[in-house]
DNA sequence: AAAGGAGGTTAACCTAGATTAATGTCACTG
DNA sequence: CAGTGACATTAATCTAGGTTAACCTCCTTT
């Protein structure tokens, strides 16, 4: 398993000893993917935070009438899961599928606690880290409410480049929460405005 | 100033001593605000997370054409702050403003900081409420998408019941993303319906 | 009691984006 | 290289919700 990368991570927020660093590794697993197959399904609880290491994955919900709608992508040093299945350790709403082949070091419940336990700093951690997901949440809000499709469009393309290159357009049209003929459309005047 | 709601609130998560609820309280300052007063001002280091004892508060942001959107109500026992601005310390996005006469409690950033040297416990109570606040968030942004704004509405209603009496309406079409009119033709469609 | 001002409603008209369905493009597999 | 399946585009029509503007209630304040 490459560790090194989730390490480099952590060593943005927190300084580990190298001994922490072993009981850390001890603690996670690393697994790999196929493209198509899912890290979490709806109705499963929900049994590991990941850590992508590499590869491309999407989360996503089904509504009542069997719609796809894509609620965040995740690409290498992204995290994902369906937190609210995890902390609550009850059925997901969130499927997690792999649109490549994808490599992920996954944190199960019963890990996390013990780790938290064991190594105190890991709870400033993911305190921290929390807190920049739930700013970056908040600010999606608005962005949906204030702003036209093309204004997302546009904004989803600055902000995430490496997502664009690596996923056909009808995700993305789900992800800005219109369809891919909308999408399209909007490509077009683009274009034309350049 | 009446410390009891925010001790009783935190021992739903963690248990302190009595010794640190002394020191927690000792970094901590009550302060009331009258209805229309600014607990947070765009522009300005957002200094404080508050936690609400009494009162009710509106967050919101004006856009371009300065237009108000209301991203958010606290009443009581909820937090409020800005916290992108907080947790960088950078100029606030939001403005928070008192709907009532309203009193919190509040934790200035050094102090925040300087409780986590001196009851680590705190990193997880904060981690915990932040885990429970991002899944809400993640929720709401779903619900905005897939959902028209009648069952937003609606959805608004049956889970904040002790807001909708306390907020005129026009403040609840800005939260729901609407306009006052469109939010009075939802409500005349609600009657007939019955 | 008159006059504002804050909030709420109604109605006529307008637009962003959805829906449907046909057509196009490309990559692969047999 | 024909055929299939996955993805993308175009165009016609439809609808949720916005915009504008007039009007209606209550409270306050003088």
């Amino acid at each position: 398993m490459n560790a090194q990368p989730l390490l480099a991570y952590i060593r943005n927020y927190i300084d580990l000893t190298e001994e922490e660093e072993t009981i850390l590794l001890s603690r996670v697993n690393s697994r790999k993917y196929l493209k198509g197959q899912f890290v979490v399904q709806q109705g499963d609880v929900c049994r590991y935070e990941n850590f992508v290491v590499s590869g491309c994955l999407k989360t996503f919900y089904t509504d009542q009438e069997g719609q796809e709608h894509i609620v965040m992508f995740a690409v290498e040093n992204w995290w994902t899961s369906d937190l609210g299945s995890f902390i609550t350790q009850t059925p997901a709403y969130y499927n997690v599928q792999c649109l490549e082949n994808s490599e992920v070091m996954q944190f199960s419940y019963e890990n996390l606690e013990q780790l938290y336990q064991e190594i105190p700093k890991l709870e400033r951690f993911f305190r921290i880290i929390l807190q920049k997901a739930y700013v970056a949440s908040e600010k999606r809000i608005i962005q949906n409410f204030s702003s036209t499709a093309k204004e997302r469009y546009l904004r989803f393309r600055a902000q995430y480049p490496q997502i664009e290159q690596r996923v056909p357009q009808y995700m993305i049209a789900s992800y800005l929460g219109i369809t891919k003929e909308f999408l399209s459309k909007l490509r077009h005047q683009l274009i034309l405005e350049q």
